[in-house]
DNA sequence: TCACTTTTGCAACGCTCGTTGTATGTTACC
DNA sequence: GGTAACATACAACGAGCGTTGCAAAAGTGA
């Protein structure tokens, strides 16, 4: 069927909505970012990642002329950066150090972050399934764009984290034991593990209410381990 | 070289070493489980688990006449079976709640149940490779698939930690503070959670002392959280 | 030694998919 | 309005891979 010879005669289909240009790229990354946090990377087809866009095949390959790899490469840092500022805003938001928040209420601070966090799982989901696929398959990404990815994604909201941890330390709202890097991965650990657990990894998210009862065990849970008193 | 046109005449080659029989089916399973683990189910090639197993590509079709997809839900079963065996194993082992531990004793044997799980995560490295990929592709393994894999793996050895966080608290050792399987995630999330991230989730492993120093970490936190005092 | 089962090598089919070239159509800018 | 940059449709190539059939070879057991 395919070969009936026909030539580029009829192309009487009046054309699709044409938008702009420049930002065929971001679309074209925003639709990666989906269909590789769907099918990872060796699953997912170009074909596929151009139709999510509406944009033709073609078009994919005069943005990023690596192909595939380079594609994957810009959903990487495109989309951890941008967890990332999210994720960080956050922070800030709910443990802006400059008012440091008086220990009655740290609790209800550190939960107001938990659960932001917890959204953001929500909302960029496919960015955290796009993680889950980058650590099942480490072995196959070259080092260099995984370090650069770490240092850029995880490491740098893990470092804030850690600096807030020991802010509070010094502050006496919390007792970091020496180690408020560790405190930031228990932290990070309590708040998301059950919810995590529970919800398949994110495939079927749970109710609202209860994953806002599990992000309160955990926190209520660090602040047994790490608050002032213990 | 393999279009010489030769046909099947120069079968001169001398029989490479032939084994039993029936023990290739778990040699290929064995082998799936590595080449899975290390590529997920997708970049795995059939070519390249029959050369892991030493075996011929058309075994593995005689062993599996469900191909590929049959293989892999065996790899799934067999694999999850034999972790969980031995995880229960090494539960009952530092836990036994026929002989309940002094309480004096009891982080000294939740921190060795705890090393002893960590120390599987390096013996069933295959296996815990295997299982990242299953939970980033959880949306491509069928439903039922997933919920017998979970229901004899995972669940089954969470149930039994649970059973035993409520014994130790009906003792008084701990105390679960109502959810004795909050408890059991916690302290899994605990014990294992700088030791993943550190770690690249596996892929570059942590020199023994480091390990053992994370583990005693979080197994501290568990019982500053869920210590009968605290 | 002789049937019977299992394993193997090999070729081939069919399909998917990444990638590229090219001619045509469309949009933006001056 | 015309020109240059960008997008599209289409076709095709080539490689990889899952799968199957078949006949030779090797092991197994009486």
């Amino acid at each position: 069927m395919t070969g009936t010879g026909s030539g580029p005669r009829d192309r009487t289909r009046t054309a699709q909505p044409r938008r702009g240009r420049a930002d065929k790229a971001t679309a074209i990354v925003q639709a990666a970012c989906q269909v590789f946090g769907r099918d990872g990377y060796s699953r997912a087809g170009i074909d596929a990642i151009a139709a999510q866009a509406g944009v033709s095949t073609r078009t994919i390959y005069n943005h990023f002329p690596g192909g595939k790899a380079e594609l994957f490469r810009s959903v990487m840092r495109w989309s951890s950066e941008r967890v990332r500022d999210e994720q960080l805003a956050q922070l800030r938001r709910y443990l802006d150090l400059e008012r440091p928040p008086h220990p009655a209420d740290l609790e209800r601070d550190l939960l107001a972050l938990a659960r932001a966090w917890v959204g953001l799982m929500t909302d960029f989901r496919d960015h955290f399934a796009l993680v889950r696929h980058i650590y099942a398959e480490a072995g196959h990404i070259p080092a260099d764009v995984l370090d650069a990815w770490q240092e850029t994604g995880p490491r740098a909201v893990g470092g804030e984290v850690t600096s807030t941890m020991a802010a509070l330390d010094e502050l006496g709202l919390i007792d970091v034991h020496g180690d408020p890097a560790q405190a930031t991965v228990h932290f990070m650990a309590l708040i998301s593990a059950e919810i995590t657990q529970r919800s398949y990894w994110g495939v079927s998210p749970l109710p609202q209410e209860e994953a806002d009862r599990l992000t309160a065990a955990g926190v209520r849970v660090f602040l047994r381990a790490y608050g002032s008193a213990g």
